[in-house]
DNA sequence: TAATAAAGTTAGAGTACTCTAACTAATAAA
DNA sequence: TTTATTAGTTAGAGTACTCTAACTTTATTA
């Protein structure tokens, strides 16, 4: 199915605003501010959005992306990262000016293009910005820089991945009840040494620094 | 001046006419062919762009690009070109493959984009077509492939270049009455020598086959 | 040169997207 | 829990581009 120039963006600012706030459902307002458009405008083109099944909404109800919106969203982000990504890098565009092009970038058609940008650029999984860039799945590559070390005490995190992947370290791992994307919450911290007690689905473990660092969350 | 997708697509139309047919003066109905729209639709539009300057026309009368219509028309040209030679030569698309994406790219928004893209290819003359790319002027190269040697007896053309830009040579092309755009008549060829009678501005004059093969025509 | 064909025009309507203005529903505060 | 505020809606209109249908002008040809 062929989406126009506008809803392209509709969809576009949708998946940001889920991206960057973490609120899944998002208001008509919001994403008439984000557009720069008014809420009247919005509403007229909920309708169509949802004819066409790309966002699920209801009359004075929040708005979110189906599945195949959220497919489409993440094609644009892609599209306007690995432009960003070429004019950063092959055309000696500077951080600040990427941005504006990639946003006329991000609308053009061509499969084979988007495919044989993403190789001359080496397969890239972030852009000058630092955001990742969607695979041709729609998947994408969490920025990982924070660990369970720098958890502050009585916040909780998620796990998104380990750095160790030695087999003792994923088998202790498991031991604690730790898996892709389970919740941990850091109950307390031993000044001293640094010892961490977490919870994982309401089980308590005591767990050393270097456990900690080497486990990266969100 | 800001012209809209469509605005564009109606003079780079109108200039690759004139282009390619030599005509001057370009019909409603055949402009309307070209875009693929009726010719109901091109006269509503050519009062639009009448109105911007961009085509001297009269009603019921023939086209015509003005000076900025014609270089707006030029960049938009040089756009398409560049960004064909650009997906030929560093994404490996096909010399079939690449006027689609270019006709969507011709219309991206920045200077400084094609500045680079014309540096990145090294600024190249002609495009994988063979089609001349017109420079920032808006100056095109002219395919020398064509000398007065090739011409028949009894047809006419033009002068584009010259081969040898010796003073000698240029002194004796000067002699016969020729200068660039000059129009030759190819009077008659001698079958043995090649030496050929040419008539330039009225005057005759007989010429070498070495000379012949200098002068660029088309 | 008068009839016919071809080229070009206007009028009126349709689609996509946008707006303002007037309204209604949902939420927060008194 | 009534009132005020905020959020969201519809109605009607405007711009850009397109069409069909009916018409006029220009060119061709008998």
């Amino acid at each position: 199915m062929m989406l126009s120039f506008t809803e392209e963006n509709y969809l576009k600012a949708l998946q940001k605003i889920v991206f960057y706030s973490g609120i899944e459902k998002v208001g008509t307002n919001e994403l008439a501010t984000a557009l720069l458009v008014t809420p009247a405008t919005v509403s007229n083109m909920l309708k169509k959005l949802k004819e066409k099944e790309l966002v699920d909404y209801e009359r004075y109800g929040k708005i979110t992306l189906t599945k195949t919106g959220r497919k489409k969203a993440l094609d644009i982000i892609r599209k306007h990262r690995l432009w960003e990504t070429f004019l950063y890098e092959k055309l000696e565009f500077s951080w600040d000016e990427v941005h504006e092009v990639a946003e006329q970038l991000e609308h053009i058609q061509s499969e084979k293009l988007v495919d044989k940008l993403d190789k001359l650029l080496e397969y890239p999984d972030f852009d000058p910005h630092g955001d990742p860039i969607p695979n041709k799945k729609g998947e994408v590559k969490v920025r990982v820089n924070k660990t369970l070390a720098d958890v502050a005490v009585g916040s909780s995190c998620k796990i998104v991945a380990v750095k160790d992947d030695s087999s003792s370290f994923l088998k202790y791992v498991a031991k604690v009840g730790l898996e892709l994307n389970s919740e941990i919450v850091v109950v307390s911290k031993q000044e001293y040494d640094a010892i961490t007690v977490i919870e994982v689905n309401g089980t308590e473990s005591s767990v050393s620094l270097l456990f900690s660092e080497n486990i990266f969350v969100v």
